[in-house]
DNA sequence: GCTATGGATAGCCTAGCATCCCAATGCTA
């Protein structure tokens, strides 16, 4: 998949015209990088099949975006960014990341102080050459150094969602393979951890030297790292690594085990195996010198008298303790979805009609689905006011009789993404709220207030009596921003009080709450909501990251409303 | 640079905030 490549570009080219204050031209590629990042195909194959027009058909792709796509697809290049690129070397992915920093910025600071990368801006911050610029002053200054610490810290991971796809892609390829009889993906990717390090490939095969070359020389390997008779590994196009090892058949479930992990995990149940005499390891597992378990990561698991724990909750949580009693939860399956309740339509900053995000919510076999869309605060996401609100409610209910009249199952539910203001208050009026099926209610500012005054702000929202939801609860953003400062346990216990129900937001950048707080949740009884914030059809899809982070997070049917059908689900909001 | 219609040209991308310098700017949602 080309198209996240191609939407990174022209997300840099947005960022070097902005830097020259050229208007609206920004705002296109932004568009068009948009565009790529939820299509579905492959771009490569959309120009194959359907040639220049097929690219230009493209929703926010004109004839020179589709130039630049077509060139870039032909010869790996694009003369057009390598030329803005060249004339200011700024590397934006790494200065882009850090929070307050944008492109006039970083603009000046290449004029000034030649700063083109994180090292040097750490560097020249440090020397506190920053503080001293026009227009920068030693908050900014600090406020660079903190961001700085931040994006190192998370540098060496990608988001889950940027690697699962590829990840499939060739794990569909090596399965495909003449000689290969099984293969499975494992590491943190099969545990479906919210950043990944590396990706690991587990095969068996008879002639393992053929699946080498094969690997070695996929598409968009630009390095490789090494290569023996049954193990190799490579760097891709995208930036991190894939490694492949072709095992035994007989030890395939010890090392499907072993290279899954957790790294915590595994030692735990080492200890397991020798607690009753025996040794694990990648090979197997050991009497003596006789295996007596390896073929399957089940047969494993029963020899040391656990149940199999499913890879998401192998983290050294209690998971093993649990398994050995037999008590392993029937934690929510990927399957289990049965409606998403916080979506946006074309009436705020979203993609589609409501209309086009019901027929996904059908395609997804959803029994219901929830337009959230943002209230007026938020002008950027044209939030909606109050008589907006009011004129949106009367599609949806037409929207509804139609379905009915179909004899379609599906209904659509009137919400919204109301924002909590600093007070704690909400930016719309109750009257309003009243009207609605159900009322989301999210922090879309001030992030960096005080650790008490922000949690007072969440408690007051939740006990407003129409508030049913809180999204993303902590408001982490992955790789860029952490949680704001809230005393969770408070959280909790107002939460469980007024029957408030906390998000697991889908997002693959959000994931909020975390596994861990989910388990905090499901332990004192805090009902849960998956949901995509989906501003695009396409990103229904997304649930699969939410429901991943429930199963990491031990989370059971029970415990997440939308798990229900729609009867009950309603059941549980205030 | 794209989209929508006036088919060559208008309209798009807002508002609150923090910081820096005391009115303006850049960043963020």
């Amino acid at each position: 998949m080309r198209n996240r490549e191609l939407a990174k570009i022209f997300y840099d080219i947005a960022n070097y015209l902005a830097m020259d204050e050229i208007p609206f031209k920004p705002y296109a590629y932004e568009r068009a990088a948009l565009t790529l990042e939820t299509l579905e195909d492959d771009i490569g194959d959309i120009y194959k099949k359907g040639g220049r027009k097929a690219l230009e058909n493209l929703s926010g792709v004109g004839k020179n975006i589709a130039d630049r796509i077509e060139e870039y697809l032909k010869t790996g290049r694009m003369k057009y960014y390598e030329s803005l690129k060249k004339r200011t070397p700024i590397n934006f992915e790494e200065m882009g990341a850090v929070e307050g920093l944008g492109p006039k910025r970083a603009k000046v600071l290449y004029q000034k102080l030649g700063i083109r990368n994180l090292k040097e801006l750490e560097r020249a911050a440090k020397a506190h050459k920053i503080a001293l610029l026009f227009g920068f002053g030693e908050k900014t200054e600090k406020n660079i150094l903190e961001g700085i610490k931040f994006v190192k810290r998370s540098k060496e991971r990608f988001l889950l969602n940027e690697i699962l796809p590829k990840t499939k892609e060739v794990y569909e390829k090596l399965k495909a393979l003449k000689g290969v009889e099984q293969v499975d993906y494992c590491g943190s990717v099969r545990r479906m951890k919210e950043t990944i390090g590396d990706v690991d490939f587990l095969v068996i095969s008879k002639a393992p030297a053929k699946v080498m070359d094969f690997f070695v020389s996929l598409p968009g390997v630009v390095k490789i790292w090494g290569k023996g008779t049954t193990k190799a590994s490579v760097r891709t196009r995208e930036g991190f690594d894939m490694d492949i090892r072709v095992v035994p058949k007989k030890s395939y479930g010890a090392a499907l085990q072993y290279f899954t992990g957790s790294k915590e995990h595994n030692i735990a149940t080492r200890l397991i195996a020798m607690g009753k005499g025996l040794k694990l390891s990648e090979y197997g597992l050991f009497k003596g010198p006789k295996m007596i378990a390896s073929v399957s990561e089940e047969d494993i698991y029963k020899t040391l008298g656990m149940q199999w724990v499913p890879p998401e909750m192998r983290e050294n949580r209690g998971e093993v303790e649990v398994a050995l009693a037999g008590k392993i939860p029937q934690i929510i399956g990927y399957d289990d979805i049965r409606g998403d309740l916080h979506t946006h339509s074309d009436w705020d900053g979203g993609m589609n009609s409501i209309n086009e995000m019901a027929k996904a919510a059908l395609e997804m076999g959803y029994e219901y689905i929830g337009i959230a869309d943002h209230t007026k605060f938020l002008r950027i996401e044209h939030g909606l006011n109050e008589r907006e609100l009011e004129r949106r409610n009367k599609e949806i209910d037409k929207l509804n009789c139609k379905l009915k009249n179909e004899n379609c199952k599906l209904r659509i539910l009137k919400g919204c993404e109301a924002n909590i203001l600093k007070d704690g208050s909400i930016d719309i009026k109750d009257e309003a709220l009243k009207k609605l099926d159900y009322v989301i209610a999210g922090i879309h500012s001030n992030f960096k207030i005080p650790k008490d005054q922000m949690t007072a702000r969440l408690i007051r929202a939740m006990k407003n009596p129409n508030v049913d939801i809180i999204s993303h609860p902590t408001g982490r953003i992955l790789k860029r921003r952490d949680e704001y400062q809230i005393d969770f346990d408070k959280i909790l216990k107002t939460a469980e009080e007024t029957g408030t129900i906390l998000e697991i937001s889908a997002w693959p950048e959000r994931l909020d709450l975390n596994d861990q707080n989910i388990l905090k949740a499901k332990e004192a009884g805090v009902k849960m909501v998956i949901n995509t914030d989906a501003h695009h059809k396409g990103q229904l899809k997304l649930i699969e990251f939410g429901i991943a982070q429930a199963r990491r997070g031990w989370a059971e049917k029970q415990d997440v409303i939308n798990c229900h059908s729609l009867e009950k689900m309603l059941a549980f909001l205030k």
